[in-house]
RNA sequence: GGGCGCGUAGCUCAGUUGGUUAGAGCGCUUGCUUGACAUGCAAGAGGUCACAGAUUCGAGUUCUGUCGCGCCCA
């Protein structure tokens, strides 16, 4: 390497060429490469992997930075570390993303490109996405093992995929039945309770009659319903009245008797008011209930409106006899609470009277059908009207909905009775509960446990098909049958022509919701699902014999025999959800199901770090597909990190314009900036605030982002008034203008740091210029080289430990403060001198050298760019370094040993002498300060302490002279004051100590008199406190002893500090 | 409705088992072109720790309640 002019080094540390230079380094070094046959304890993680919809955000910045400090800690510490990359293919996301782009730039739909020439898109695409993101990671800086990255839908993973699927399939845990699902009628899927968020909107509660069939004397003619949704009316199978409308009256009733006893007197009127409309209602209604009910019982029918259909009224709980007219409609198909009624009362049935597309079906009357929700419903409502069920003026009410959207489409979610298959979650989700209970996977913070465990104890099935297009295809084939037993008697001679055997496949039959005759195969393999390609074509090819069977009369017979006892055999269309994928992440990436080295030795792996919302849906997967694949668990602990939000406490997000992009951060303050401040704000407090500015690109200003400002495409530059362009910039106009960055002034401490460090160790390298290796015996060090050396070590047990339970911040701050305040402003400014002086000089640069590669090490999982940078240019001014015995710095930080805390180096008594230099010191400087003495003019003071502490400060004396331009001239008990001078009495751990500083020449009386009235006030306050506490004989008795001994040192000290400001009050000139 | 968390300086946050007069960074004030660093140096102002009670000799810290904010689940 080309020797570097170590004087012309810039002033200021420049990021950018640091982290294009070191990156390329480390990746052709394969650094960052896991070897699985390296015997050296394994330590592993993997990657949460991003999704290819869209680019990275501050949020996974945060999680790959705390994932990469890790990794990188643990690879110095000598671990065979891996860090397995990937990404994920997001179902519904990505084709969702890619869809709307097809119809805002080539106005054309997936059904015009078919499903190849959609997948094919998608994959376009994905490559660019994935492409984009890896980069984003590895500007990062991101150590992952790249050789290794995988993609949710790679061939491996699909390996993995498909064997979980078979498996589980062939134990029975994999169903399909009709299921009320979340239905996307713009992107027509379904999609998960997770990927639906709810809203408000404006709508009404209709109140509709249903005439009684038949009803006897006496009893009601019509039955009054409500819904917010009256187009359902046309799938109703039933009206429900509760079997004992007496006792949900009286439960009700004690309900809020109950709530009345423990409620605050503010509320008590108003539940007050409710018992008492109870009771108002319970006298009305009940006998009316009570008559419904039994007719109910006497299974009389209802009409209903508009289809020429009757229905059942059934007595369920469900239907609440304080609310309403005390009876509902039942809807099994559109509603969930409904579809429950249904479970209890299957004769009722259930009428689907959605198509995908959310227009009404065949299933209503042939005058409904075709229309759209809305249109159906002003329908429904005009023709009730028409039939006297339903008058507008009376029995509509203004109403707020909360209306279930698709967070993909944004559009309003419709219940819907689908097929869909399913995951029998009972086993799995007790396993999973296991493995946390009983400590196999910890959770940090703690606290996360619960969730996890609340969640799974629901054991609710696990919902696995998506309508989509873009995903794992369910590896199932459905054959409908005319005679099973011949199917199934036929089928593993026709499976053994295509190579396949019967452990290839797995059938079943038996589930309730499948029809007679209808038959799912599972197909393990690609192989097998040639054979049923092939079988499905000799079904159904029209001219017999199929040509690919001539001259096989063997094969010929078996296909006749299909021909003849199946009415169709069709591949399953749906796909499967993303989260089945990247639930088998942890195993399926290191090549599972093979038996692979990677798996042996790296599984399970260490830690996952992720983000508190996908506890459930990701992490408990991740545990119980590990579990059952595996049988271990996927991971031993589980970091749950905070999430960043805005100013305003909101999420981030692209949709809001109150995201960060990293590369913002980068680009303005380097990635070591970046990286530094987020673990610098990862404590265990969960959300981090975080406002955001605009950078003008004009003048540099920056602009607080507001919630008014965030949305607009073009944004005024209040510093200097010109105007500039945001993300939202569409018009070409507002293009036109420069882009205006999206920052925030929090990354302004990581900046800060790291160009500390950076003059830190140029001034160390300017002063290493004929540096020699050599031992340093105890006598070479200096104080302030024995003061270093031990807080070193300690320094070094703090981070150590603090990594080790993931206290980022912990970590983040102890070496911000020892380097500023210990090695910055101390240690430098004390060892300075010695550089000028040829006998010291070898020593001072063994140390500094020594010290500077320490430092660096701790520093490097954290801020690596800067740290290699200097390694490097350490290594070119100091190769060999190290104390004892000088060795060969490691060819790069990454990989060299991360620091051992040294305990021998730790010194209660250099610290203590430090600690009285620099209170000494401290009082030089304020006074200089309170005087308004120019650093120009020398100091004198004298220190009136004990003989022990004089010892102490005695050899101190250059560092006064030469931090404070200040000289000692007295220490010690007989130490006396100067004539004019001002003075600081303080407590040090060895005792009091009398700073008197000469300001004969400068007396500012008036400034020094309220300084020490000041100091004068504070004393006596503080006396007052600890007067009162020694005066409470309680607290005397009763506080340890050496609390109250504490206090009386603290008092006497104080009393000797009060009588010598008063005397120094008191000399000075009026 | 249930669960979890938060409320400490103008802002963003620390504060480990209760024990001196509660800390940091930014911002603010004053003074410094100090031979590593003005992205810097030195000094300073600024807090009834949301509120009310309880426990305790002693509470920012433990408990209960109230208010405000956020997130998750139903």
């Amino acid at each position: 390497m080309a020797t570097t002019d170590l004087h012309s080094l810039p002033t200021q540390y420049d990021h950018d060429a640091a982290q294009k230079r070191w990156y390329s380094f480390w990746e052709s070094r394969g650094y960052f490469h896991a070897d699985a046959a390296d015997p050296r304890p394994a330590y592993a993680i993997v990657i949460p992997p991003p999704n290819v919809t869209g680019a990275l955000h501050l949020g996974h910045a945060l999680n790959n930075t705390l994932q990469d400090i890790l990794i990188r800690q643990k690879r110095m510490q000598g671990f065979n570390t891996l860090w397995m990359p990937g990404t994920d293919h997001a179902g519904i996301a990505t084709q969702a993303v890619v869809e709307r782009r097809l119809l805002e730039e080539e106005k054309t739909s997936r059904h015009a490109l078919g499903r190849e020439g959609l997948v094919q898109r998608i994959w376009k695409w994905k490559e660019q996405y994935e492409a984009r993101i890896l980069g984003q990671l590895k500007q990062l800086g991101c150590s992952c093992d790249w050789q290794r990255t995988r993609f949710t839908l790679d061939e491996v993973c699909a390996r993995a995929v498909r064997e979980t699927f078979f498996r589980l399939f062939q134990d029975g845990k994999i169903y399909r039945g009709k299921r009320l699902v979340n239905w996307d009628t713009f992107l027509q899927t379904a999609v998960s309770d997770d990927e639906v968020f709810h809203e408000p909107v404006k709508g009404h509660f209709w109140h509709f009659k249903y005439p009684v069939v038949n009803p006897r004397p006496g009893e009601p003619t019509h039955v009054t319903i409500a819904t917010t949704r009256p187009e359902t009316m046309l799938g109703d199978t039933a009206v429900a009245v509760h079997p004992d409308p007496a006792a949900a009256f009286d439960k009700a009733e004690t309900e809020l008797r109950a709530k009345l006893t423990v409620a605050p007197a503010k509320e008590r009127s108003e539940i007050e008011a409710q018992i008492a409309d109870l009771s108002i209602r319970r006298n009305a209604k009940l006998q009316e209930l009570s008559v419904l009910r039994d007719m109910a019982k006497r299974g009389v029918q209802l009409e209903l409106p508009l289809t020429g259909r009757t229905l059942p009224l059934v007595a369920d709980e469900w239907a609440k006899p304080e609310l309403g007219s005390g009876c509902v409609k039942i809807t099994p198909a559109h509603d969930a609470n409904d579809y429950e009624v249904w479970q209890r009362h299957s004769e009722i049935g259930a009428i689907n009277i959605l198509h995908p597309d959310g227009t009404l079906n065949d299933n209503v009357p042939l005058k409904y059908r075709g229309l759209t929700v809305k249109k159906a419903r002003e329908a429904v409502a005009a023709d009730m009207e028409a039939a006297r069920l339903y008058n507008p003026e009376t029995d509509r009410e203004d109403r707020e909905i909360d209306l279930a959207h698709s967070d993909r489409s944004k559009t309003p979610i419709e219940p819907y009775l689908a097929d869909q298959w399913f995951v029998k979650m009972d086993e799995l989700a007790q396993s999973a509960m296991d493995a946390v209970s009983d400590g196999r996977v910890t959770i940090v913070p703690e606290r996360y446990a619960k969730g996890y465990l609340d969640w799974l104890t629901e054991k609710r099935d696990w919902p696995i098909g998506r309508q989509l297009w873009w995903g794992h295809r369910i590896p199932v084939w459905i054959v409908v049958a005319r005679s099973t037993e011949r199917f199934l008697s036929a089928l593993p001679a026709f499976l053994e022509m295509y190579g396949v055997t019967t452990d290839e496949i797995s059938t079943s039959h038996d589930e309730k919701d499948d029809r007679r005759g209808r038959l799912k195969i599972c197909t393990r393999s690609e192989t097998s699902d040639e054979a049923l390609k092939a079988l499905r074509e000799f079904k159904q090819c029209e001219t017999w014999p199929h040509p690919d069977v001539i001259g096989n009369p063997e094969l010929e017979q078996l296909c006749l025999t299909f021909r003849s006892c199946i009415y169709s055999i069709d591949q399953e269309s749906d796909v499967l959800d993303t989260w089945f994928s990247s639930a088998l992440w942890p195993h399926s990436t290191l090549g599972w199901p093979e038996k692979t080295p990677e798996l042996n030795k790296f599984y399970p792996t260490n830690i996952l770090i992720t983000s508190r919302d996908i506890i459930t849906l990701w992490v408990a997967r991740m545990v119980l597909t590990g579990l059952y694949n595996m049988g271990d668990v996927p991971f031993r602990e589980v970091y749950i990190h905070p999430k960043i939000l805005d100013g305003y406490g909101e999420t981030m997000s692209k949709s809001k314009g109150n995201g960060i992009d990293p590369l913002d951060v980068i680009n303005k303050f380097g990635v070591d900036a970046l990286r530094f401040g987020l673990a610098h704000l990862t404590t265990e407090t969960q959300d981090v605030r975080m406002p955001v500015e605009f950078e003008c690109p004009h003048c540099q200003g920056l602009v607080n982002q507001t919630k008014q400002n965030r949305q607009l495409p073009r944004v005024k530059c209040d510093k200097c008034g010109k105007e500039f362009s945001t993300q939202w910039a569409d018009k070409a106009e507002d293009k036109a203008l420069p882009r205006g960055a999206v920052v925030s002034e929090r990354f302004e401490l990581g900046r800060n740091f790291c160009n500390k460090l950076w003059n830190a160790s140029r001034f160390s390298l300017m002063n290493l210029e004929g540096y020699e290796p050599g031992q340093v015996v105890e006598q070479d060090l200096l104080i302030e080289d024995r003061w270093l050396l031990s807080r070193l070590a300690t320094v070094t047990q703090q981070v150590t430990d603090a990594l080790e339970i993931y206290r980022f911040a912990d970590a983040a701050r102890t070496l911000y403060d020892f380097s500023w305040n210990d090695f910055c402003s101390f240690y430098i400014e004390m060892t300075k001198a010695r550089f000028a002086v040829p006998e010291q000089r070898p020593a001072a640069q063994r140390m500094l050298a020594n010290s500077l590669d320490v430092l660096l090490r701790l520093l490097h999982p954290m801020i690596p760019f800067l740290t290699e940078e200097v390694w490097q240019l350490l290594a070119e001014a100091a190769p060999l370094r190290g104390l004892s015995k000088p060795a060969n710095a490691a060819e790069s930080i990454c990989i060299a040993p991360w620091p051992q805390a040294d305990a021998s180096r730790q010194d209660a008594t250099i610290e203590e002498q430090f600690a009285d230099f620099q209170a000494v010191l401290g009082v030089v400087r304020e006074i200089r300060n309170h005087q308004n003495i120019s650093l120009k003019e020398d100091l004198t003071f004298t220190v009136r302490c004990d003989e022990h502490a004089a010892d102490l400060l005695r050899p101190m004396q250059p560092y006064f002279s030469k931090m404070a331009r200040a000289t000692g001239t007295a220490w010690g008990p007989e130490a006396t004051a100067p004539d004019i001078s001002a003075s600081v009495t303080l407590s040090s751990q060895t005792g009091p100590m009398e700073v008197h500083v000469d300001v004969s020449r400068f007396i500012d009386v008036a400034a020094e008199r309220k300084r020490l009235e000041k100091q004068r006030d504070d004393a006596v306050k503080f006396v007052e406190s600890i007067d009162k506490k020694l005066s409470n004989k309680s607290f005397v008795d009763k506080a340890p002893a050496d609390v109250v001994q504490q206090q009386r040192d603290k008092l006497a000290e104080l009393k000797g500090q009060l009588a010598s400001v008063a005397a120094s009050l008191a000399k000075l000139p009026k």
